[in-house]
DNA sequence: GGTGGTTGATCGAACGCTCGCTCAGTTCCC
DNA sequence: GGGAACTGAGCGAGCGTTCGATCAACCACC
């Protein structure tokens, strides 16, 4: 019995594991359409492709739905943001393009950036705080590259301000989704990232005379 | 007969208006801790202290709570908001108070701003719009001030940052309360809006050199 | 002052419906 | 032919909403 397959005790992971994402890519249209509670599971498992019984044995619950597409999204997102983020570049050039990866990743994410800082609070408990902290992490990601510059002597900033600067980086992005009505009417993303880092950046004195942000052009790698 | 009551033929106006108000007031505290979709009218009702068919001899339907909850509430932030300004100042001191006294009046209504800006969503059609006018409409008092800053020569900004800087005041102060939990615990309202300012002053070129934000200090009227 | 009638405010059981979720049965594929 | 994958009718709970019953206040009339 050299390759006997194992007839599995549990169900096949892979399955499972892809038939989640079909939930997941469904859900995160759905809820950012109607929200989590005007969203029907029935709703999710037709948008899945498969019935409301079927729906039922890759989740437990509703709510695992909606954990499931946090947990995601927010992979989705940080990861896409690792992979737009120049390695080679140091210093304030850095700084600046970290920021401006995050902005061009949640114009590129908007409907699951939207439904992970709208709809997760309908997450209870333990979910709940998991994805927060994970939200959290990114202001996190935000402070250790200015906090680098600092070290570096290449700005200065009040220590207050540190977190509140991170904050308002956050809550651009967040904005930028959450009414686009307004906002998306008037700029594109390249023109609102290129405005919202330059008043951050105004918040800060610069010692680095030779740096110039430059304005945005399409020079990153495809999306 | 000089004073014959008249039989009213409609409901006595002013009773419905109290029992709306009371309506409001329930609902604002429900669906700033539950959300719109997970409260229900019985719960309303129970909170407003009458049953559910006296709450429907008050409404026509739980949109309706929606809809008078967010239209009272912005008539709130902008009465008080109005209330607070100081009418005898001008130039940048009048817009620094004005952008203050907007950080105080979403400090002093967190629960109300929060559903303001949360639950509206759900309303639909016709209430929807009619709620997202009156949101842009405190964009627009924003707008003014800085224009009459303009106008008057004691600042520069260009054209395209206005309505983005606008922008970004509100939602500093939508901001306050949508992530209280992490960002009250770090500053107190009037270090926030000092900051936030403080922060939003450095995109204007400001002319008028005598000008000094003063720091907050409680010297308004009380609440 | 007592009485019967009218009115408007309030109540809560009940209705019809939709929801999240289950499970006995079917289909499909190795 | 056996088990994994899938189905959808059906369940009970809970939802928004309705409506006939109840109650207190008031008025006209004797």
């Amino acid at each position: 019995m050299k390759k006997k397959k194992v007839p599995s005790l549990v169900k096949d992971e892979r399955l499972i594991k892809t038939r989640r994402e079909q939930i997941v890519k469904a859900a995160v249209e759905l809820f950012n359409r109607k929200g989590y509670h005007g969203t029907t599971t029935r709703e999710v498992a037709q948008a899945s492709g498969f019935s409301i019984g079927t729906l039922y044995e890759y989740i437990g619950s509703k709510e695992d739905i909606l954990y499931l597409v946090c947990d995601a999204v927010y992979d989705e997102v940080v990861e896409k943001w690792e992979r737009l983020v120049d390695k080679n570049l140091v210093g304030l050039e850095r700084l600046h393009q970290v920021i401006q990866s995050y902005f061009r990743v949640v114009d590129d994410l908007q409907d699951e950036v939207l439904v992970m800082y709208q709809e997760s609070k309908a997450l209870s408990g333990e979910a709940l705080n998991y994805v927060l902290q994970k939200e959290l992490s990114m202001k996190v990601m935000f402070e250790k590259e200015i906090r680098s510059c600092i070290e570096k002597g290449l700005i200065t900033i009040d220590e207050e301000e540190i977190s509140l600067a991170c904050h308002n980086i956050l809550v651009a992005g967040h904005m930028w989704t959450f009414r686009r009505w307004i906002i998306q009417k008037e700029y594109d993303i390249e023109a609102y990232c290129d405005l919202q880092i330059a008043q951050l950046f105004r918040g800060f004195q610069i010692k680095d005379h030779s740096f110039q942000p430059a304005r945005s052009n399409i020079n990153s790698e495809g999306r």
